[in-house]
DNA sequence: TATGGCGATGCGTTTTTTGCATCACTATGC
DNA sequence: GCATAGTGATGCAAAAAACGCATCGCCATA
């Protein structure tokens, strides 16, 4: 849209806190961005921006300018998402921010079965945790944000959750394979493969050995939960994940995946269940294809764990 | 604004709903406006307006768009508001749309005690009833409405209410004037000035007559409270106001106007008070200008009708 | 059937935007 | 302490966009 030019440029500007940086993202020479920063901040009457040596910085008007800029940009999305919406044809873009546990295999059966009706619709995964991923929404940089603990509740808006119930993996032959739940103090002295200080299974764990008073003997820590279950083969440790990011199959009792690793849950006393928060920007009316993908996300939930669900 | 040229054009385009009448209020061509919305029709994909014999009118998509334009025009006047209030200045533009007895003394005395402390503030009243002033809050003609009834709560924030109890107005030498409080069957035969049907007191009026079953002799109706308020000189009739309306003092018993007329209260199980609302859009932040002008409505309307008042 | 009002379009002119070369300034490093 | 590499600002000519005029085709109304 011609008219969005020049706060699309005063927002690549802000993002790049340089002019010939911005410049060259946009593909135009820097003196013409200039030249429109300049124009815009003659306009508003008052600069937008501190020149320093290294660039430049948003000042306190500009701040303010800037998520004006945002809010217009993503409220024309929403329009014309739902000008779209009135021929039928389902256009779009989703920004979505989520941890990797939900990137690995909810995420993308669910984008898959939305895209397979509207393929017209694109989208974008962020894999952020808490907080980073909350400020996605702030800026608008994302729809959809999946958290396990929402820390700015003015602005997030809850859509709908689950409670995740945080599994132990381990290979099949484990002698921890036999219980059908694993209780915390069985895991002492057992070789552990912990998740991330960010990642919500972590924060989680950690509450558990707190209160139990139990350290677990943390061998390696890694945020690739690919590394983490794909080392249960190697070596005989135990590695801790929550359904949602488990191949759906392998919660149930008996079940393992090809590669002989089984999932036995935590005694929910010891270690207490994560609650995923599904959530948008509080008060943003959403693009009419976000909005449709989140009612798809709530019903997946629904049926995937109807005990566990909240809407 | 220079980026919001085309948007202003089409927002023109839809109120005066042909382009020609609008580019001469715009003061360009009609070719040159015209080619513009092409072209903004051509970057959204569809055309937002249908083209009739007699001029344009917009379509499903225009409607949506035009919406998103107006709040866009909206926001940047909130923000440059915002702006100009970080170096001190109060700037701004407050729209205000109550009906004529808001703005016969009420209005008029806050705006210039606003305005004499921030005179860089500029205000527009539009002297409108109910249903109207609410549709401006809607199209963002206005910023702040006066109305007695709100209709279409689902978007209309009350900020503050006033309740206002009828006042009979009549000449001193009027033999309704020796009563403290007047009863509807006072009224009977005595000529009465009833303001239009839309008004508010009207309609207060108008509930009072159908519940105790009397019929005013109506003499004249209108819309002018001058007229009617000067009226009561020349012939021994009665007309009807709110204390909003009069002039400051005229409503304490024994008080009369410089042309020697008096106002004395209904009795309220006669005719019900009329609860004046003062709200906003829904949802939207004002501009600071607007924002502060309305903490100054509440203050004074506090101040004025302590027993009657409510935030 | 004539007329007047409407939006669309081709074309030459005017205005705006762009890119190049260059300036002035400031950190950083040798 | 001086060279260097990075930043944003600016004069000027070329390129691009917007504009106004004249005109077309269409439709409702007289």
């Amino acid at each position: 849209m011609r008219h969005m030019t020049n706060l699309r440029f005063i927002d690549a500007v802000a993002r790049e806190k340089s002019i010939r940086k911005a410049a060259e993202k946009l593909a135009i020479t820097s003196t013409a961005l200039n030249r429109r920063i300049l124009q815009v901040e003659d306009e508003i009457g008052q600069p937008l921006f501190e020149r320093l040596s290294s660039g430049v910085r948003l000042n306190t008007a500009g701040e303010l300018f800037v998520q004006h800029v945002r809010n217009q940009i993503a409220d024309l999305a929403r329009v014309q998402s739902q000008i779209s919406d009135l021929t039928g044809v389902r256009r779009g873009h989703v920004k979505i921010a989520g941890g990797a546990d939900v990137l690995r295999f909810f995420l993308p059966e669910l984008v898959a079965q939305y895209r397979s009706q509207h393929n017209a619709v694109t989208f974008e995964m962020l894999r952020q945790y808490g907080d980073a991923a909350e400020a996605s929404l702030l800026s608008l940089d994302a729809d959809l944000a999946f958290v396990f603990a929402p820390v700015r509740t003015a602005d997030f808006q809850v859509m709908a959750t689950a409670r995740q119930t945080v599994h132990c993996l381990m290979s099949a032959s484990h002698p921890l394979a036999t219980k059908d739940v694993i209780r915390l103090r069985d895991c002492i002295d057992v070789p552990a493969i912990l998740p991330t200080a960010k990642s919500g299974v972590r924060q989680l764990l950690d509450v558990g050995q707190m209160k139990r008073s139990i350290t677990m003997n943390t061998i390696i820590e890694s945020d690739s939960f690919e590394f983490m279950q794909n080392y249960l083969v190697h070596e005989h440790a135990i590695s801790f994940q929550i359904p949602i990011s488990l191949e759906p199959a392998i919660t149930s009792n008996g079940a393992q995946t090809a590669s002989g690793i089984v999932a036995r849950p935590f005694d929910i006393d010891d270690v207490p269940p994560g609650i995923l928060h599904i959530g948008q920007l509080k008060g943003r009316v959403l693009p009419v294809a976000a909005a449709k993908f989140l009612d798809n996300v709530i019903h997946l939930l629904g049926q995937r764990y109807p005990d566990d669900f909240d809407q």
